[in-house]
Parts: structure tokens; C-alpha cells; sequence
DNA sequence: ACGGTTTTGTGTAAATTCGCACACAAACCG
DNA sequence: CGGTTTGTGTGCGAATTTACACAAAACCGT
């Protein structure tokens, strides 16, 4: 295993030393088919905004995240952008495009570490991996789930509750409650006006849920957040609907959590 | 093969008889393949309003629709659902099952026919059918380009615009250009306000592009749909963008809004 | 042809969202 | 340390959407 940097490829220091299998994908393999995979991971630092392929192209690499976060956006010719689906230390970017249908923009949303390895090689492995060819095709259909949940959500529920979801969704992937993000960033991928998320972060903000300074939201109290997420939240989440324990607020700053 | 009604599994009158083949999955087949395939093909009666499987449920058949509609519809906890995406002769209800996550209802939308194949058998035989095993995954994966379409039009798209889409894409899998739904079951499934339907439907009117008795709608003007439909169904239809050709309404009974 | 039912068209008032504008605060930068 | 840029909070009409309500029309079974 080498260290790069994503943009020039230099070696970077190896005093970076993370475990790969922090990636869920990359955890779930027997160790026969990891070392298989092993020899050709790479570590590579993803930077906010970067976009590791467009729409319609081969990616080069897939990319199995161990803390940043990645959005598939889909764009419009009119310029417009929305994220239809993130994804971090749970599943790997490019498998979609790999599978044969580059339909997505895979954006940089969130700082952070990935390991990568060069797809042509992937592929080549794959037929020697029947454990990890399942896990991915298993991650696709789940990858349908969700975004067949945001088809719900965005017709049925409203901005902060959406907005709440994205929140909630980000935090599971990241390794610090801390979401580095404009209102306008958010307004954008999320397809709403800025005024409005503003206005949502406000409410949060007063119910003491969120502490955010600029270009940066601190959630304090996710608790909080979890009861005023809507059901998609929970559904896509694999539950069947929200726990019963988080319908209402849960004032104290004790934290229980499960999943 | 045998021609079965789907409800009492009670042998229909042969003289129905339809060319499997219809449903682009099974006519895109070696015929090495579809051979072997056939000889489990029933034709069943898909009849408007029927579930072929609820969520959680591992669908008993295969069916690939050679005339019906079928929608995957998401059900939420409140009693609502939306439907996520529409299929008739271009694809297979229950692949997304097979693969591992019925995360589904199967909600017949028009009526029609379809061949079904138990899935054991067809799970029996896909190793022996790679070109059908690849066709499925490669649909899966369309699957998921519709849907995150769906996402972005949702968010950014009029009523009229989704619905004009939503009709487009039922004409496409239909025989005639007609629509039985009520104004009511229109906005149920794209979740809309009745009223919201009705106004857009006597905007096309108005306009000459439809014609619409009691619960069900004729489309006398397709150009005129497509013309106001969003770059979506474009994009879902595998082109980048909308044709030049239908930028602009071809006025035919003269006609020409803006509005 | 006749009630009863369902579907569709329309009006209205209340609520909400929208687009724009602008003040101010916070970060940035020499 | 000032000047500039960028992000956030807020206000305000205009436009749109919403929830109801109800009448007209289409369809059904008898």
C-alpha cells in the first residue's frame, strides 16, 4: 500500500496510517478476497468540491472512503445540481459507473480520507472476490432504496425535515458531529432557496439542537434532530420506521444511541 | 407454456396468444437463452390496482409485462404512498427482489398482459444465461438513473412539468394513448394536490394536447406534451437533452399558449 | 329514465413560499 | 489595522399554493 495525494499523486507521508476496513465495504470480506484487494489500495486525501469523475466517464479508480463523504449529483443543462445520494465509509464510489452506467458526478462533500483502487484491477479481481461482487451488488440495490426514499421525501416532507435527514445522514459518515457547509452549499444540493435553510437552521438553533458558526454547523444535540427527522430518515436507515424512543425530544444531554 | 389468470391460477382460452418477445428484456435475448427461459413462461392478467408483492415479501414470480404498467410503489408509515418508478415492456417486475431487497410494493397501474417465471427457476437458470443475467443488472442500474432523475425533478420541476413526464413515460409503455386514472389516483402516486392535477390536465386541454373523458385521459397531441415536458424525460430516456426538434410546440389545431 | 355515486371544475380566503433587497457580522488579506 | 469579500439574518410585497367547499358533469345499476 502507497499514500498519495488525489491530485498529483506524490507520495505522501506515511506517518498516515488508517485501516482500511474503518470502510464498511472493505470490512465485510473474508481476509482471503481482502488481501486480494489489499496490494492494490491506495490512500488518498479527498478535498471538499473536488470531483473524483463527471457524468459519462470511465472512472479510473474506485474510491472506498475512511472518513470523507461523497455525493452523487446529478446536474442539469439548464446548470442546476442535486445530490441524489452520499456515501462514505459504508460503501465505495464509482461501482455504479463500473457496473456500466456512468450517470453521476461524484462530488467531494466532505473532506477526508479514501483508499483507492485502479477499477481495471477491481474488475479483474472481482471474479476471484463472489463475496465482494455480492456486497456490491447488494450496495446498488440499496443505493435504489434510498434514492427511492428521497423521491418520497422530496414530495411529501418538508425543507427542515429533509434538510434534518441530510443533517442526520451526514453525521453517520463522518468522524466529528461538525458539517462544513454554507447554507447556500446546502440550499444548492439540496434543491432549496438559501433563505429557507437559513430559516430551518435558525429553528434549530433555537431549540438548541445545533451550534453553528459560519460555513460550519456543530450539531450539540442530535437527539434533538432525530425527532424532528421524518420517517425517510429512519426507513432508509433500514428500520422500519422511526424507534419509538425518539418520537419525542429527549431533553437531557445524556447520549444513547443504537445502530 | 400455459396461459393462466393470475388471481385463481385457472387456465385461460389459448386464443390469446402474445409474443413474449414483446418485453424487451426477453426479446433482447440469445435465443440459446430465451429457449431455455420459455418453457417456464406463463401468461398471467395483470389486472389495474392489484399488488403483484407487498414490501418484504420475496416475490413467488418473475413477470416480464408485455401490456401492463407496473409501479414500484414506497409506502410510508402514515398511510401514504408515492410511486418510485413505472415499468411495463421494457423491463421485469421483481428483479430488485430477487437481488436481495424487496423494498417494493408492486402496484399494478394499467392493466395488461405479462409472462411470469417462477424466480427459483429463473434464479435456477440465470447462471446458464449470462446475457440475461447482465441485461437484469444493467436494468438495475438504469433503475437507479431513473429514480435519482425523479429526485432531481421533484425538487425542481412544476406539477405540470412532472406530470406531463409522468404521462410521457405511461405512453411510452403503452399500446394506446390513453390513461385510465382518475385525477385522484394521478396524485396520489406523484403527490400532488387533486386540484393541482386538474388545473394542469385543463391547461393540456385547453391547450388541444388531450382529451380526457371520466378517469381517463387521451392524448391527441403528443408533440405538445413533449414540448412542455422538463429536460427529465429526456435525460431518462438516455438522451443528454431534449431534441431541438421539440423545443418549440408544433401547433397543429393552432394553438399556441404561454402560461 | 332515475336516483345515487364518483369524478371533475371552480371559487375563495388563509397560509406559505418566492424573489429581492439590504444590513450586518465574520472571515480574509494585504 | 483598515478595506474587501463572503456568509447570515431579516423584512417585505408579489406570487403561488393550500385547504375547503360546493356545484356541475359523467357514469352506474336498475
Amino acid at each position: 500500500m502507497r499514500f498519495l495525494d488525489w491530485r498529483t499523486s506524490t507520495t505522501l507521508p506515511v506517518h498516515v496510517s488508517v485501516n482500511p476496513r474503518i470502510n464498511g465495504l472493505l470490512a465485510d470480506l473474508p481476509s482471503a478476497e481482502y488481501d486480494k484487494l489489499a496490494d492494490h489500495l491506495e490512500l488518498v486525501s479527498l478535498t471538499k468540491g473536488q470531483d473524483l469523475f463527471f457524468v459519462d466517464e470511465v472512472p479510473v479508480h474506485v474510491h472506498y472512503p475512511v472518513g470523507g463523504i461523497v455525493s452523487m449529483m446529478r446536474d442539469m443543462p439548464d446548470g442546476y445540481s442535486v445530490e441524489t445520494y452520499m456515501l462514505g465509509n459504508n460503501s465505495a464510489v464509482g461501482l455504479s459507473a463500473m457496473l456500466g452506467l456512468p450517470y453521476f458526478r461524484a462530488n467531494v462533500r466532505h473532506s477526508g480520507l479514501a483508499y483507492r483502487i485502479p477499477m481495471h484491477k477491481l474488475q479483474q479481481l472481482l471474479p476471484e472476490c463472489p463475496e465482494h461482487a455480492a456486497a456490491i451488488s447488494k450496495n446498488l440495490v440499496r443505493m435504489v432504496m434510498q434514492m427511492s426514499q428521497s423521491v418520497v421525501c422530496s414530495k411529501r416532507h418538508t425543507v427542515e425535515q429533509q434538510l434534518v435527514r441530510w443533517m442526520l445522514v451526514s453525521l453517520d459518515r463522518m468522524l466529528a458531529p461538525v458539517i462544513e457547509s454554507t447554507h447556500q452549499e446546502i440550499s444548492e444540493r439540496l434543491g432549496f432557496r438559501r433563505e429557507a435553510i437559513t430559516l430551518a437552521l435558525g429553528k434549530l438553533t433555537a431549540m438548541g439542537f445545533i451550534h453553528s458558526r459560519r460555513g460550519m454547523i456543530e450539531v450539540t444535540h442530535r437527539e434533538g434532530l432525530e425527532a424532528l427527522a421524518c420517517d425517510c430518515y429512519w426507513i432508509a436507515q433500514g428500520k422500519k420506521a422511526r424507534p419509538e424512543a425518539s418520537r419525542s425530544i429527549k431533553p437531557s444531554p445524556v447520549l444513547s444511541f443504537e445502530d
